[in-house]
DNA sequence: TATTGTTATACTCTATAACTATA
DNA sequence: TATAGTTATAGAGTATAACAATA
């Protein structure tokens, strides 16, 4: 229905001549998926450039993160720890052993699974990227007190995690 | 450099055999972003669910309650206030005029600019969709009481702002 | 010359279905 | 028959450059 101009909110003919003053716009800031996903943008917008210079994407680096934390992990598990879909892991583990990162070991007992292991340079450059990971979400959030920033950590991991649960 | 397979991490040749326990693994636990990414995925997930028979997606939600909150905005000051490119605006708008959601109405004494308004049709569905989204929001943080809610709320538009005014 | 809105384009992220090789 | 990994593909979402109309 493209004719309803008779519509009252459609009185008046003129923009509005002022910019709107708030940050985000009346309701939209009471509205956590919105506040959610803006301070996620904000967030990455930090870390993408911490990492610029190794081309580090964020899921390359959580999977980096996963792999050192458990050493010969399936494909499969990683997928379900990063709950994201198995085709996505084959291209993200392609490209860290194109680069000398990760390596992919076949498992003897079951042929088809392979074990991911991060090389030597792997771990150094993980080592490396934890602490500039770490440094960004500092700067990312400098508007929050240290006990802001660990008490926003718990509430996100409980959002997330009830949610990892009770799928 | 592929060949290096003698890294100390590729010693063992078996892949780990019991599943990883821990929800997020290790060091990811701590990351804001990854808390952050994750947490919007969730909260998204279930806003997705309830707008599906409506089908609007986030970005339509949020340019709904801003033209509701600003009627006659521009799509230049839209496209600041939701922090995203003028051509996104575009088609977003173009989307909501097509279903009479919304409306371009040229501007007499700056006719490169359109005011935007949302059509009665608009307006009632926004008012219905403000409480779908805040019903959805509930739904998705069920792990946390209602004053967590509001904590982590405050913290995330803390983050945000911050970015916003800095740029 | 600068600005508003627009078109075209490309690149990333993500989801799905179908295939292969093993079991 | 089921599972691990893979391939192919398509759809969102997003970013950029370039253009037309207007100022």
């Amino acid at each position: 229905m493209t004719t309803s101009k008779k519509s009252t909110s459609v009185q008046q003919v003129e923009p509005e001549e002022k910019e709107p003053t708030s940050v985000a716009g009346l309701v939209l800031e009471n509205r956590l998926g919105y506040a959610l996903r803006r301070a996620q943008l904000s967030v990455f917008k930090h870390f993408n450039e911490a990492m610029q210079e190794y081309e580090i994407r964020p899921a390359q680096f959580s999977s980096l993160v996963v792999i050192e934390g458990y050493p010969g992990i399936t494909q499969t598990n990683l997928a379900k720890i990063l709950d994201i879909d198995p085709p996505r892991i084959v291209s993200l583990i392609n490209n860290l052993e194109e680069r000398g990162l990760a390596l992919r070991v076949r498992c003897k007992r079951d042929r088809r699974s392979h074990g991911i292991f991060l090389s030597k340079k792997g771990e150094a450059l993980t080592e490396q990227l934890k602490e500039l990971a770490e440094q960004s979400d500092i700067n990312a959030t400098q508007a929050l007190s240290e006990i802001e920033r660990r008490q926003l950590l718990s509430l996100l991991v409980k959002v997330y995690a009830a949610d990892t649960i009770e799928e």
